[in-house]
This record gives C-alpha cells, sequence and structure tokens, in this order.
DNA sequence: CCTACCGATCGGTAGG
DNA sequence: CCTACCGATCGGTAGG
C-alpha cells in the first residue's frame, strides 16, 4: 500500500462523516438534520455514508462518544494547578470557563442526548470519562485537610455542577439579567463555592469582606 | 350565546393544540414531532390547527411561555418558609427538587429552545418570570444579617444553577455514579450551599463535623 | 463510492 | 372545522 497504513482512506472518510455531522447536530439538532446535509458537507453523495455507518443514529452516537464535552473539559480540570485550595479551585474554575467559553457549542451535544435520546448512550459514555473523573479526585485529595467532611466525588459533582450552570445561566440570559445578577458573577460563584467547601479556619482568609452589609436588591 | 363565554369553543381548540404540542415536544423534541401527530393527538384534522396558529414555531413559543418550567418552579420557591436561614434554603432545596422530581419532563421545554432555537425566544420569557425573581429576591432579603455580602440576585442564580444541576446530573448518571457520588447528595448540596452564603460566625451551628477526616476517594 | 430510485412523511394551503 | 391536495424532503437501499 502507497498511503499511510495508519490513517488509511477508510478513516478519512469516517472522519469527515464524524466532522460534518457534529458540526451539523450542534447547530441544528439531530432530528432537523438530514443524511443528505451530512453528505454534502463531507463530500460524499448520501449513499456512501452507509458504507460507513449503518444509520443516522449510529453516526450520532459515535460523534457523542468522541466529541462530548465532558471528554474535552474533564482533561482541562485535570491540569490544574494551585499551591493552595484557594489557587487551585480558582485555577479550574476559570479552565472550565474559558472551554465553555471557547466551544459554547459542544454543549448541544449533550443536550441533544438528553432531549432527543432521553440520555441512553449515557452508559456508554460514563464508560469513557470515569478515569478522567479518578485522576480529578486525586488531585483534590491533596488538599484534604482544607476541606469539610463531604466525599470528593460529591464535591466534583457540585463544581462542575454549579459552574456548567453559572455558564448556561449566563447564555441564555445575559443580555436580560439585571446588572447585579452578572457583575464578577464568576468571582461570586467562586467563592460561594469555596467558602462551602473550606473548612471554617481557613474560610476567611481574604474570602469575606466581613462588616459591610449585603447590597440590597 | 348558551356556551360559557369564558372559556370559549375556540379557547377551547386552542388549548388541547397546546396540551398535544406541549406532550410532543417534551418526549420527542420540535423537529422530530409533526403538525400530524399534534392534530391527532388534539382531536382535530391538520389544516385545523392553522385556525389557531400560523405555523409550527407559533405553537412552539406560545408552549414554551406558558408551561415554562420557570413558571412553575419559581412559584414554589417563593412560597418557602422557615425561621432561620438554614430553614428556609432547605424548604426552597426540596421544593424545588420535589417539583423536578415530579415533572422531569418539562425541563425539556427547555432544553429544546436552547438547541432547536438558539434561545431566541429568551427574552420573552425573562420578561414574563422577572416578577417571580422580584419576590423571591425580596423574601431572602429578611436574612441579609445572615449572609455574606453576596447581591442577593447572585445568589438566587447559584441556588437555581446548584440545584438544576443536582438533578440534571442525578438524571443523567442516576445508575452509573459510584455510591460515594450520591449518598445524601441533596443534604450535601444544601451544606456546600449554605456554607457558601452564611456569614462565618453563624456557619458553623450543626453544618461542619468538626474533627473527623474526609472520607477517601 | 455513485446514480437513481423506493415509499413515507413533512409543513402548509385551497376551497368549501 | 374538514378533505384533499401541493411540492419538497426524509432515511435508506439496489445495483453496479
Amino acid at each position: 500500500m502507497i498511503d499511510d497504513p495508519v490513517i488509511s482512506r477508510t478513516d478519512r472518510t469516517r472522519r469527515a462523516i464524524l466532522e460534518a455531522a457534529y458540526t451539523l447536530f450542534i447547530s441544528q439538532g439531530y432530528a432537523a438534520t438530514s443524511m443528505r446535509q451530512v453528505a454534502e458537507r463531507a463530500g460524499l453523495a448520501l449513499g456512501s455514508i452507509y458504507n460507513h455507518f449503518a444509520s443516522k443514529e449510529d453516526i450520532f452516537s459515535s460523534v457523542l462518544i468522541d466529541r462530548h464535552p465532558y471528554h474535552q473539559i474533564l482533561p482541562h480540570l485535570t491540569e490544574a494547578r494551585g499551591n493552595t485550595m484557594d489557587e487551585f479551585v480558582r485555577d479550574a474554575a476559570s479552565r472550565l470557563v474559558d472551554e465553555l467559553e471557547k466551544r459554547p457549542e459542544f454543549l448541544n451535544l449533550m443536550l441533544i442526548e438528553l432531549v432527543e435520546f432521553k440520555g441512553k448512550h449515557a452508559p456508554l459514555l460514563f464508560e469513557k470519562i470515569f478515569p478522567d473523573i479518578q485522576i480529578l479526585i486525586g488531585r483534590m485529595a491533596v488538599f484534604q485537610d482544607d476541606l469539610r467532611p463531604i466525599p470528593l466525588p460529591m464535591m466534583i459533582r457540585a463544581f462542575i455542577g454549579m459552574f456548567f450552570s453559572y455558564f448556561l445561566t449566563g447564555l441564555l440570559l445575559k443580555d436580560l439579567m439585571p446588572p447585579a445578577m452578572q457583575e464578577n458573577s464568576l468571582e461570586t460563584f467562586v467563592n460561594i463555592f469555596l467558602n462551602g467547601i473550606k473548612q471554617p479556619s481557613q474560610a476567611e482568609n481574604e474570602l469575606s469582606t466581613h462588616s459591610s452589609t449585603p447590597e440590597t436588591l
């Protein structure tokens, strides 16, 4: 064979199909995307797709597995650095939000899976991301002494949930929220989370602006 | 006229269409639901729908406005009671999660709006729910002295986000998560949130199990 | 990998 | 409010 044996012609075509389908799914949803659109974007005839995938849903589940947001986000989190709990959480939060803001589209994949497939591919997915979660838990364990007695997996779930929803609410409401609802909002979320998980003895350094009364409304 | 003038025949038909469309949209998504399915479920001929709605999207935006989850959830939150901050937040959290668990479907409406319409109806919606948010902010203001200096709207955003995502992650991963990720998980979320927003002086009562070391992994 | 086709179904409308 | 229809498009396949 003359061609690169590592990336065969078949592989390249298969990837082109997945790439095209990914782009179309996230911008239109699954049901609203036609196989003809996928074919055109991938540069082949409609019929040719079926040499690589058995059906439309087969394409979707393949896209889901190798483009799922968790898969892109968790590795960034496992790279988070910091000498203290505060630094680590801040670094992780800003990596997470950066990544989400850089590619807001790929959240759609997860939402499509939820709405149009009722989460039926979730087991497949969880299997894939579990190792990353284990790594993340391991990295957090270093700071055990600074933490309240909360199971680490629960904390990670709370962390991801909190900042995912920070991003989602911002996305949905960005032009509509009253200013008080968005000023320094990431910093505020980080502080709520940090105070929520840290041992009370450490909780005071720099995070609480002590005597001032809360802003009204 | 013999018929009840308050609920006219036209009104009843219109409602039947909205009810049918709502049920179908949340279970299949928007694009995957056909006007013929809506007509059949509402008990009329396809053509008749167009006497009440201009288009399929017109039906969707009408459904979105009067069935949106926020609209059903925020009133429950404004009814939350409690003499202390802790009681109030616990009551609100359990109301929110109860409501979500009672009707997990209606989250789909919001997700469909996000995926298939990219949030284009959000302004319309926000206008409708803003009064409820104001009420909620007012009720929280009673506890100002127990709170860290965080703008109240930010706190509400954090609250809703945290427990929405608690629900979502539970829904997606319920059978897959390691046990440590779900035991007493709502209670843990509530505690993280409470410790995150309370003044440190009050933060200690009952919430922190002081000396024990965190569970590993 | 393509051409040409299948039956089914789509959103929407005319005309009454 | 219904019947009957429009042109367009759907996922998928046969056959080469």
